[in-house]
DNA sequence: ATGGGGGCCTGCCGGC
DNA sequence: TGCCGGCAGGCCCCCA
């Protein structure tokens, strides 16, 4: 799935469309995704008026005139697409639902906004805007890596005396919330820090130095667009517009691309997670 | 508390 | 337009 850097591109890519707009209709064409959804979530959103769309770790966030916030996550496979252009009153040419299109969003402007999923690893639910942070899902998440509370101080208290890998520990979302699979191995490929070392054994300046590296990392795959997999697409739709290139994520096998480096990249498994590093830079 | 593994689903790719 | 096994960006839950 998208991580933090994807999520973000699509929740642009949404904003313009959806926010001030009303919910014509939704279309809910199945129960659930990972969970069920919440109960009668086609008539609460159907005329609500989207006040504004956010983001928290990789769940989009969108407020509605009732009350109530969508809480929506695209797992692994989810794209939200964007189809019919809001012009105006005329053109409304919509295609078909096609496989894997689970939920539909109609807006007054004319814009539909479809949720398809195929590994249905998604989520939506539904919560009272006030105390939203307070959603099981996102209560016990660790800070944003791009927002002020995560600094270095942070980062080595919170890693002290935890024998997991370090490559373990920053994919979990209650230590740093945002970062998934594919930024974990840039980010210590960009530090130097080997995978497997236990984040509690990594010396002082190691840790601190990952705070900037994680900011670096997302920053800019967030100005490229997020990066672009086989099966991501940005909010409009559009497929591998932006192809950002991966130091170490699937590259086996491959020449490390460090200037001078002799190393090959290797992938590891951790935690049942493939790990892709450089055994000569990343000690 | 912490850490590891299983499971959820479908699709794709490589090897046979 | 072959079949099968392995693998995939996430994350909750259960177990030791």
């Amino acid at each position: 799935m998208p991580e933090l850097p994807e999520v973000e591109t699509v929740m642009r890519g949404l904003a313009p469309v959806m926010t001030d707009q009303v919910i014509a209709k939704a279309d809910v064409r199945r129960d659930g995704l990972r969970w069920p959804f919440p109960s009668d979530m086609a008539a609460r959103l159907t005329g609500q008026r989207v006040l504004g769309l956010r983001r928290r770790s990789k769940y989009i966030l969108a407020d509605l005139s009732s009350g109530e916030t969508l809480l929506l996550h695209l797992g692994m496979s989810g794209r939200m697409l964007v189809s019919g252009a809001p012009l105006g009153v005329f053109h409304h040419s919509h295609p078909a639902p096609a496989k894997h299109d689970h939920v539909v969003l109609d807006m007054a402007n004319g814009a539909r906004i479809t949720f398809n999923d195929a590994r249905r690893f998604g989520a939506m639910d539904l919560m009272q805007t006030a105390g939203a942070d307070a959603h099981a899902l996102l209560a016990a998440l660790g800070p944003e890596p791009l927002g002020n509370a995560f600094d270095e101080d942070y980062l080595v208290a919170r890693l002290a005396g935890r024998g997991t890998p370090i490559k373990t520990a920053l994919l979990d979302q209650h230590v740093v919330a945002g970062l998934g699979n594919i930024y974990v191995c840039e980010v210590l490929f960009r530090a130097r820090i080997a995978p497997a070392r236990r984040a509690g054994d990594l010396p002082q300046p190691a840790v601190r130095s990952l705070v900037p590296v994680i900011r670096a990392v997302l920053a800019e795959a967030i100005a490229a667009g997020g990066s672009s997999l086989r099966d991501y697409r940005q909010a409009d739709g559009e497929l591998g517009y932006f192809q950002h290139s991966f130091h170490v994520y699937d590259r086996a096998g491959q020449a490390c691309v460090t200037p001078g480096c002799t190393g090959v990249i290797e992938r590891l498994v951790q935690a049942g997670r493939s790990s892709f590093h450089c055994p000569q830079c990343q000690q």
